[in-house]
DNA sequence: TCCGCGACTGACCATACGTTCAGCGTCCTG
DNA sequence: CAGGACGCTGAACGTATGGTCAGTCGCGGA
């Protein structure tokens, strides 16, 4: 079943898993645009050319790298949205498991920033809209079907559940965005109880 | 009390906002980093080198352009915010003048969101930092201050408003981005009901 | 009408970046 | 131990971009 690793295997893996750290390292430092294949193999501790004999060009390293660590977080979130639970749970696991990724992955944030917007020539940017955008869009929708689902079972208010999605996933990354930029951030608890208790109830003060 | 504009001067000032029209309509078009000084110059129907007889390097460029966009948006939204009145109109004030804003200038939203997260090396990410995130962050800070001021007074429960201000700010505007993109978005109204209502109120069905 | 000033132009320059490839060293094989 | 295969290297190349500046041209004043 598990299949055979060669020794050559072994090293091509480890040498792929160590550039797209370096990638994800150095694009949080620089952004997206400033980080440049020179930078990227000096922080792998490889030569600018061994990049290329495991990625095609600069796209296909950052479209993978992209993809690799995405697909963690949507494994860790899908096992939250799976399991049969009233919305108020769902959300704070699904919350929680953002806040805990985010946290032990404060690298790829800052790629994962980048790719929600595609940039450049018309060109490039409809390539990463065909890979990289479904990955963001999917945990959208896949978000979305739940809160749907928590509509009909007459849960939650009824309202368009697709946009209501968004702004939950995206107010919550501001928070999650400020909290590792803080000094000395509070308890992982604390935040998540922002979000929830925003998410859920709203900021006005109930009678 | 007004100042005699010059016939050199309207023609100045038409130059220079004809340049940073065009700016805004590149960077909407192939966003911050692929968007050329040759590009800009060509949508402005000027000369490459006309740009640098009114602005420094392309970092002025884009600096100035930034602000005078978002010292319009600052304006409108400081209108909404210095009245006295209570939190629920005052949220949804603002979050009409943030639709109706960006709904007239579509354009300046995609130079807004680039600047929220400074890119380029240090010296560059430094610069930005205190030239463009300061409005963005001043802008956060202002609805934050509003938000405590309705702790202070019982209307909403107590929670820390700042990061209640950038969940709200970062929420809405990635409805308004959506909306933005759709093809044929539902009335203003609609989308500013379900910010408002997500906002005041939460998911949570009440009974 | 002629002159000179200055706004404007766009070919040119320096630089930086992605990508390539001829050669090097290393390790396995016979 | 010799030979060769192969992963790796980094100097070199082409290209694209920000920025410059010598030259052009239209306009206003003399």
């Amino acid at each position: 079943m598990i299949p055979p690793k060669s020794k050559e295997e072994v090293v091509q893996e480890f040498r792929i898993r160590s550039i797209q750290d370096a990638t994800m390292r150095v694009i949080a430092r620089k952004g997206m645009a400033a980080a440049t294949m020179q930078e990227i193999a000096e922080e792998a501790g490889v030569a600018k050319g061994t990049i290329y004999l495991y990625f095609r060009d600069r796209e296909e390293l950052v479209e993978k790298t992209f993809e690799s660590a995405i697909t963690r977080l949507m494994e860790t979130i899908d096992a939250a949205l799976d399991r049969d639970m009233p919305i108020e749970e769902k959300v704070r696991a699904i919350m929680a498991a953002h806040l805990s990724f985010f946290g032990e992955n404060r690298e790829f944030f800052r790629l994962y920033l980048s790719l929600r917007m595609p940039e450049g020539p018309a060109v490039r940017q409809r390539r990463q809209k065909q890979n990289c955008q479904p990955q963001y869009r999917l945990r959208a929708e896949k978000f979305a079907a739940a809160l749907q689902q928590a509509m009909d079972r007459g849960e939650i208010r009824r309202m368009d559940a697709y946009k209501l999605a968004l702004f939950i996933i995206e107010g919550s990354t501001a928070v999650i965005f400020e909290r590792l930029n803080e000094e000395a951030p509070p308890d992982e608890a604390t935040d998540l109880d922002l979000i929830t208790g925003m998410v859920l109830d709203g900021i006005r003060k109930r009678s």
